[in-house]
DNA sequence: GATGAATGAGGGTTCATTCAT
DNA sequence: GATGAATGAACCCTCATTCAT
């Protein structure tokens, strides 16, 4: 059921359908909403592993990279390649649609601590300037750079997230 | 009922439904449809004046600035000033919605000379960069940047714009 | 202006939209209001010549033919030329749409008596049977028999009001 | 459902508004496009039993009038009988509107053959004029002389029938 | 639990008709 | 008189959501 709405999302956008997502998984429209009450709860499940997955990266990139900042650059990476390959999810993140408020919650939740302990070490390095933006500002940036760029062949995303993330390094 | 249609957008983003723009305006809705036949007719029109006068600031900003690059952040300030009043515009100029490719269209082709020229000055005196993003990447990454600025408070588009702007800079 | 409508009547039906009259003829919409406040106005006024034709060729006919049911046969004819030419004039001669009664009205009055003269005096010839059908029934037979003549290739209109007319026929 | 779609087809012709035969069935707009995608889907559900029933009862009066004319004579009076009650559905058959196509050969594919079936009895049996007109013809002239029947007491559709098929005759 | 039929709000669009200029 | 901009009723159709089976 999960993977079917992730393909309904893929091909249609996270506002797909209720029917055609309960269509592709084989079962009634009730089925759908007994499990999960509002979208944003299916769009949190269909995406959770995810989320879950480029959060625990965080800590480990920390410990293997040769620098914080590599560290951050990673991770940027990652956040980048999850979002570039969800139609329509970096929009929907920041839609002001009452039903994507847990949605959004739920990517801060997670994914703030961890940018923000990124950017903590990588401050405390020395490597990037301290007080220009914050865990919370990084993420969004990111995710805001994303919107679109799956619709668009002509807009290169992670080029722009990499003048952002430069746009933070302390000059050597 | 230009107005109209912009407070309507506003308040409900650049969909908002005809009758609601009509009943802003105290117009009919034949009227909206009389003069604006397509949706993406109404929304250039409305913004058609900003637009023109961002562009127009462009070459004034390279005469009158101190330095190329003095003069690209200020413009870029005019972009973002004029982007974040527009609740939902920059998020529409994204949209993939078959209806919103003329606005796309609109907007790329009156600004993406400007930033180019803007961007290509900066470069040209040694304080950019060369090669890092072209003028339509530099607009839509502001564009992006831009998104959801005005329904979220904690959300602070201008300081990411900076930093983004601070990432394409040669190191003096 | 009455030749614009006669064509759009053509091109759309006698219901064509009074927008498209009105462009035909060059004219604002307003002028055709001011002309013919209804639409059955303008049917009327559109089809008027040649539904007086129509009525002033029966005595001739009579006068001229070898028999009256001959005369009848020729007049017959005219009618069908006239109604099969006239996309949707049959059909809205039998709409029961209110604005239509008028010309209902008006094709009746004009044309009933005279279909009334050629039956009678077929009649009194002893070519036809008495008492079968009146002139009013007998129009109203061709006008439906001519509905949708024009836009059915397959469907001859002409052979079925021969037909009809020969089941007046008085077996000599 | 069909029932109310069948009154409201009455009271309205088959162009009734969907909200009244929704309305008038009790249910909503809804429940009406699940049944009946399209209109002409519809229209065919309301009329197919006494379609099909005319279209049965024609070898069955073949084989028990006295004569192939006598059971010609008799299932085209089921035709009209049926045609009668029907408020505007005799005018709906000969519609030229897209969404009627289905409709229209529905029609001519359930009866055409009967009445084909019926005609080429009596002529063979040398009871009707052979090459007059085929069943195609036959059916589209007593639809369209049944056209404004109901709403009109003054026409008498089923005299103007009885001539048409008076026209056929051999004379004895 | 699962199902999917039914509901009906909501949004788009067309055009007959009016009326100020 | 002529004009055509404005009005808004009337239709169409699509889902999100509920709930009896």
């Amino acid at each position: 059921m999960l993977e079917a709405a992730g393909e309904a999302f893929v091909a249609a956008g996270v506002d797909a359908p209720v029917r055609d997502i309960a269509a592709r998984a084989g079962v009634g429209v009730g089925t759908i909403y007994r499990h999960f009450p509002t979208r944003a709860d299916l769009v949190i499940a269909v995406y959770r592993h995810q989320v879950d997955a480029c959060a625990e990266a965080g800590p480990a990139l920390l410990a293997d990279a040769p620098t914080p900042h590599d560290a951050l650059a990673r991770w940027v990476d990652l956040f980048v390649d999850f979002l570039v390959t969800k139609h329509g999810l970096a929009a929907a993140m920041q839609g002001d649609g009452a039903g994507f408020a847990a949605l959004h919650a739920y990517f801060l939740d997670r994914l703030v601590p961890v940018c923000e302990a990124l950017l903590g070490a990588a401050t405390a390095a020395g490597q990037i300037r301290a007080g220009d933006v914050d865990g919370y500002h990084l993420l969004r940036g990111i995710g805001n750079l994303c919107i679109g760029a799956e619709s668009d062949p002509r807009y290169d995303a992670r080029r722009l997230v990499k003048v952002l993330v430069a746009g933070l390094r302390q000059p050597d």
